[in-house]
DNA sequence: GTCTATATTTCGATAGAC
DNA sequence: GTCTATCGAAATATAGAC
């Protein structure tokens, strides 16, 4: 089995990803076949979800029998998570890499460009994190909320600094810190390549989110 | 079986739902035991997604044996394809309904505020919706893609007649469409009961796309 | 129209050879 | 570490009695 990720420091943002996974972004993940089991999982999972997809759907995208799966990893949902618990802690990333701005205004822009150019660039990933979670086991479920809460603050922190200051105009803290996460997450239901680039798409939501706040 | 929704009148915004379906929205499914099954359908799927339900989970619910099910519908899939087919005439009707003031502010504040308020009411029949189109069989897929592309262009009408007049600041007119309809379909993602009132949700929500289209 | 019983297929996972 | 072969469980759907 490989290692699991405990750490996560290489900034996955702006790896060019096509429809099916690139193998750049797993490089972590030893031995190859491994991280071809993973590769393969993750595109099955985002094309038919976890339930749909077949032990032996992903060991015929890795080339392999079913049984070589086993040696990797001890079951489908664990494959499930490794995938879910590195795509979290990606998405984390981009956003605390993006915190950067002087102001709440530069840094809530900077934070939605860069966190819906990511769920689109990254959009077989951003789909098995975003929509499945219900299949993951109680314990790696609360493993990756921890992940999740994160995120959300990261956002509600920036919204609540430009209140504070009077850059936004915002009446309902949580409920607008939800809106805002909500618009790039959904990303990932809609996104295709074709669809247009992911940096364009994250200033257009960058705009978008600046008026939600009111400035 | 019972007879198929090729009408659809009977506006369902406002009606109650609780955590499990209301029978009162499936009223016109009959018989009884064609709308219990149903209704069991569409909690499971809601729950779980359709490949993780089984026929004996939905016929538990429904309180039958596993092999009444197919007296009243041939399979799995198309108990899902009546419910993405009422679901998507609902959310559509929701919007013509609403597409009621004299100027496209007011119309849009409406439409947004509706169409919000009926995800988050119907969040059991919004999520097989919105997350459960990957099971459809190609063909039923198709027919209700044709009404996904009217609940789409009624969005940008409303867009494409305040840039005209001038109420709107929008340069990109698709994007900010599909964004406008993205923040209300992630709403059946993430609502429950107690994240507050539907109606709530819907003005805050229709403040926030106010802002968006540079009002 | 609902039941019990079951046909048939396919699944996740394992055994053991190499 | 990968293979062939297979186990045991569970799935969708059907048959036939009542």
């Amino acid at each position: 089995m490989p290692k699991r990720l405990l750490s996560f420091t290489r900034s996955v943002h702006g790896v060019n990803v096509s429809a099916v996974t690139s193998p750049l972004v797993w490089e972590h993940v030893q031995p190859a076949a491994a991280r071809r089991l993973l590769t393969g999982a993750v595109d099955a999972f985002a094309e038919r979800g976890f339930q749909a997809t077949t032990t032996r759907d992903i060991a015929s995208r890795a080339g392999m029998s079913p049984a070589a799966l086993y040696v990797h990893y001890p079951s489908k949902e664990r494959l499930l998570f490794e995938i879910s618990l590195y795509g979290h802690n990606a998405a984390l990333e981009v956003l605390r890499s993006a915190d950067t701005g002087s102001t709440p205004t530069d840094r809530l822009r900077s934070l939605v460009s860069a966190f819906t150019a990511w769920h689109a660039q990254h959009h077989t990933i951003a789909r098995v994190v975003q929509y499945e979670l219900a299949a993951l086991s109680p314990e790696h479920l609360a493993e990756v909320a921890t992940i999740r809460r994160a995120i959300s603050t990261q956002i509600e922190q920036v919204l609540a600094d430009g209140v504070h200051d009077g850059s936004f105009a915002v009446t309902d803290l949580p409920g607008t810190t939800l809106a805002v996460l909500s618009l790039s997450i959904d990303v990932a239901r809609w996104y295709t390549p074709h669809r247009g680039d992911p940096e364009a798409l994250g200033k257009l939501y960058a705009d978008l989110a600046h008026r939600m706040v009111g400035a």
